[in-house]
DNA sequence: GCCAACGTTGGC
DNA sequence: GCCAACGTTGGC
């Protein structure tokens, strides 16, 4: 069975554009330093899932893609680099503390369907991107919902 | 194992 | 830029 995320990104940071760009429209998910949001990945995500890309941080919050997973989860190079700023002295190579996923384009939404008007959208009451106080950077979708903003964005 | 202090996230 | 909510750290 497939399985449905959303995924967050900040604009500024890596946009859907940026992903687009891509080559293979590809992009390693790198710099998840949250144990749950690790283990979606290690446990629940497999080749092929698909991806609401979110925008966060950013002047209309909300849902501006599509992506998919394309790879299993493998450690995340950037644990064990000194210059990188998501390095992590405490994960060791031999037993790596973070791993990631690449994710894949799929497509640009025709339109954002923004946090906002996804507040106000009963269908979506459950979704966990809307319970307060939740800052989970990957969070598991229900198919009627990832089918419903999809929806949205073409109306 | 408790919990205060601290850093980060992210909407507004 | 503010600040509430949350996760992590580390002293005890």
């Amino acid at each position: 069975m497939k399985n449905y995320w959303l995924m967050k990104s900040e604009p500024d940071a890596f946009s859907i554009e940026d992903l687009e760009k891509r080559e293979n429209g590809t992009e390693p998910w790198d710099g998840i330093r949250n144990y749950q949001a690790r283990n979606f990945m290690r446990d629940d995500m497999k080749i092929g899932d698909a991806v609401l890309f979110y925008h966060s941080n950013c002047k209309t919050p909300g849902v501006v893609g599509v992506a998919e997973i394309a790879s299993e989860a493998y450690p995340d190079p950037t644990a064990f680099d000194s210059k990188s700023k998501y390095f992590d002295e405490k994960s060791d190579p031999e037993n790596p503390r973070w791993i990631l996923v690449d994710v894949r384009f799929v497509d640009k939404l025709p339109r954002t369907v923004s946090l906002s008007e996804m507040k106000e959208t009963a269908a979506l009451k459950d979704m966990k991107i809307l319970q307060r106080g939740n800052r989970l950077s990957i969070t598991p979708v229900a198919k009627k919902e990832f089918d419903h903003i999809l929806k949205m964005a073409k109306s």
